[in-house]
RNA sequence: CGGGGUGUGGCGCAGUUGGCAGCGCGCUUGCAUGGGGUGCAAGAGGUCGGAAGUUCGAGUCUUCUCACCCCGACCA
């Protein structure tokens, strides 16, 4: 996107700084995903076990994110509503399959009150304060949501709802990785009830394709948009849609899902409407949600060893300004052409931080911008104000060249949306690379072994082959594309006929 | 829950046969410096995870305990 004049190009490199203190996706690709997280000052470690304290530039990105899929949601209709945090006991146990899937990673509350230790030392339990029925914290909202939708729901005439809820929820998970999977949470829960299942499928798959959208327009993420195979099912769904992506250690990373629930809950929690014809319904159900996972998607599908690469559209800062002085007048003469530049980037709504600070060194803040991912950086200096020029980085390439300062803003608009280009461009050609199909078992395994990526190969539809497929290579079934095109071929596991080919990776 | 680790200044670590608690980064102050993590100098900062024990003396040895991390089983 030649729109500027480009005086010089060099690229530079950064290779000495970071050198010790930071590992490279080569050396080990989850230090490198831990270093990023807590050196870009995304997130850290909690006093409690599993669960992760958001750092403000971190949080700043969950919350770009959920402006976008915000409006998203309003713009398709829905409305924000909030549910309790706490769900009775009996309620999980209503849908059958859905406390079976949760059940094992449940917080409990049982009592209501602490009192002083009679021994003296600090407090205890006290155990006159018991719950009657206890209270679990809830995994997700399905079950206290559908209990109070009974009462919202008496014709068709109250029919659709449809429901956002921006929340957290908890699941006592064993194992926990910064972003990707917390013992606590943040979410979207969209819960929706129809009058027919046509329109809850209808839903189902227009919220898919929302979160199809953002993946790829904001979040520069490719994405294969396909159906869970039974055993990757949500607890309680009739069909569970879900967006794939390939994250650059060839794992894939489940980015969204869009559950048609059929009338499992409204049946569980007796949710009835009589039709047009007088005659009594249960409603029809979709529920779908996407959580502060994406953050650790957004890293793992654009970063590189110089630290975070943020897509222009998330990122909380879209074009840092370094001034470049010596004397307290340089820096006064530097920072009001940047305040000037700053103003014409921000008539574009382009967020800009000017970084003035005299306590850094502009090589100190050069490092800090890139290691924070902000898609943009301006340097100038006495240079610049003399030539009329400015010197411009971006993130993404590690590429500098000097522009000629006049329309600025919209050379620099333009490459903002060059570079979220780019980022998608890279990220696709990359899953393109990485997806194969396969026919042989041998291949199959030393694929997943040696280079990982999805691997497109056929399925014989049972689950048993699904589980011993996952026993022997720890790879699943990630879905089964939507508008996958049938092909007569054998299972790649059993060799029974099938026929089409379904996506195979290992995940996290 | 199984296997393996680690707990020492804000962070990362060293600490020998038990003998004055150290190093790097960061932090504070000053001077110089300033177009890719600036240099020099002077400072501040620790009941060594906790409890008990052995000893003249414990960061170090013994026992118990707690916490966290990594690898599995489970999961978005």
């Amino acid at each position: 996107m030649p729109v500027h004049s480009i005086i010089n190009i060099s690229k530079y490199h950064t290779k000495t700084f970071m050198a010790k203190d930071f590992f490279t996706r080569e050396e080990n690709y989850s230090k490198w995903y831990n270093d990023i997280v807590q050196k870009a000052d995304l997130a850290e470690t909690s006093a409690v076990r599993g669960c992760m304290v958001i750092k403000p530039y971190g949080y700043a990105i969950w919350e770009k994110m959920q402006s976008a899929l915000d409006k998203m949601f309003k713009d398709t209709g829905h409305s924000n509503a909030y549910f309790p945090i706490f769900i009775p006991k009996s309620f999980l146990s209503k849908e059958a399959d859905h406390v079976e899937g949760f059940a094992k990673e449940c917080a409990v509350v049982t009592h209501y009150r602490l009192k002083n230790d009679p021994s003296g030392k600090g407090i205890v339990v006290d155990e006159n304060a018991k719950l009657e029925e206890e209270l679990i914290v809830r995994p997700t909202s399905e079950t206290i949501i559908w209990d109070t939708y009974r009462k919202w729901v008496q014709s068709y005439r109250d029919l659709p709802i449809l429901v956002n809820q921006w929340a957290n929820v908890v699941r006592w998970e064993m194992r926990t990785r910064m972003f990707l999977r917390t013992a606590e949470f943040l979410w979207q829960e969209g819960h929706t009830a129809h009058a027919t299942k046509e329109e809850a499928i209808e839903e189902t798959i227009r919220m898919l394709e929302v979160y199809t959208e953002f993946a790829e327009k904001h979040m520069a993420i490719p994405v294969i948009k396909g159906l869970k195979s039974e055993s990757e099912r949500f607890a309680g769904a009739v069909d569970t849609y879900c967006i794939e992506a390939l994250m650059q250690d060839g794992k894939a990373l489940q980015a969204g899902t869009s559950h048609f629930l059929g009338q499992n809950f409204a049946k569980a929690f007796d949710v009835k409407y009589s039709s047009k014809e007088g005659k009594m319904e249960y409603v029809w159900a979709t529920s779908w949600g996407v959580s502060t996972r994406l953050v650790g998607a957004l890293i793992m599908a654009h970063s590189d060893d110089n630290g975070l690469v943020l897509p222009p559209k998330l990122a909380p800062i879209q074009v840092a300004i370094v001034p470049i002085y010596k004397s307290q007048e340089e820096l006064e003469q530097v920072c009001e052409k940047a305040r000037e530049i700053k103003r014409m980037l921000e008539a574009k709504n382009i967020s800009v931080k000017l970084d003035d600070r005299d306590t850094y060194k502009p090589g100190w803040k050069f490092n800090e911008y890139e290691f924070k991912g902000v898609p943009i950086r301006i340097a100038i200096g006495m240079r610049d104000l003399k030539n009329n020029t400015v010197e411009v980085a971006r993130r993404d390439t590690l590429e500098k060249a000097t522009y000629q300062e006049a329309d600025i803003a919209n050379k620099v608009e333009h490459l903002l949306e060059a570079i979220q280009d780019n980022l998608y461009q890279k990220a696709l050609a990359f899953r393109e690379d990485n997806t194969v199909k396969v026919d042989k078992w041998d291949e199959f395994v030393d694929i997943l072994d040696n280079k990982g990526g999805f691997i497109l190969a056929h399925w014989d539809g049972t689950a048993e082959t699904e589980e011993k497929i996952k026993e022997e290579t720890k790879a699943t079934i990630r879905c089964i594309p939507i508008d996958n095109k049938t092909e007569q071929g054998k299972c790649i596991y059993s060799g029974k006929p099938s026929n089409q080919r379904v996506i195979f990776a290992r995940a996290y």
